[in-house]
DNA sequence: ATGTAAATCGTAATGATTCTTATAGATGGT
DNA sequence: ACCATCTATAAGAATCATTACGATTTACAT
């Protein structure tokens, strides 16, 4: 995913293209990461001082609606980090500190016998936690 | 996991013994799914009318700490079961109605090569997400 | 039985997120 | 380029889950 793809989705789907969006975009794909609403108010707010939470958190569940970016959540917070790829399934090792992921390419629900059971699975997560090398070092 | 080993860590711990802990571990006991807060709450002041959620939200707290009980967290609330055991690691498939879970034996830990990365991994969260049979019915 | 620290209550505070209403802005057709 | 329409945004209030606080009650060791 990249800042063309994801204002292409954008158009594709009906909403409207504006400078504060690109630039949220713009932001996710510089930064690799995930990132909590607050993470994105205190950079986009830099650039666009009076900008209200609001707007953030719409945009925020919009483009995960999308796609656009991946969820997730730890320490009563929302995070979100663009997503990788719109191609292959995948999951996370991730930095509880900063936000930094490495990929994990198996995924475990090959293998999972969960289809002789009576319920009806809709989804799944398998996130790995940790610290990455930089935090670590402070 | 049952009432008396519950019991006995909290003493164990040095916390006290009282009577709304009892019936907070019995609940869990009896139900052996996911419960939130307010499930909780709304139990609880059956018998406690006047019973405070700080009351409940503390010793949630606590008996998730002591490994009384597992949490987890969707729809933003967190939930609480009683631990299954205190022996095997182990997995849940969770019915995101009515927090009923079944058991997956496999731990998708075994087999992934995460120590030759700069992480520091501390934790890990495997959950497969979907409907029971009683609530497909409704 | 008594003293003390922990547990509880009732309520207020907090923090993340969502909603509301009025205004501003993007897009498509002229 | 101009206009009409419909979406996006700002500002602030509202909501929801959770935590904090001061006062009172209770468990339990002595």
């Amino acid at each position: 995913m990249n800042v063309s793809t994801a204002l292409r989705i954008l158009k594709k789907e009906g909403y409207k293209y504006t400078e504060k969006r690109e630039d949220l975009v713009t932001l996710f794909a510089k930064e690799k990461r995930y990132l909590s609403a607050r993470d994105v108010l205190n950079h986009m707010q830099k650039n666009y001082p009076g900008m209200s939470v609001d707007t953030i958190y719409r945009n925020l569940t919009l483009f995960a609606d999308l796609d656009i970016l991946e969820e997730t959540e730890w320490n009563g917070e929302k995070r979100y980090r663009l997503s990788c790829s719109t191609k292959s399934h995948h999951h996370h090792l991730i930095c509880l500190d900063c936000g930094k992921t490495l990929h994990i390419e198996t995924c475990p629900m090959e293998g999972i016998p969960v289809g002789d059971t009576e319920f009806e699975v809709t989804g799944h997560k398998f996130e790995v936690y940790g610290r990455c090398g930089e935090c670590q070092a402070q």
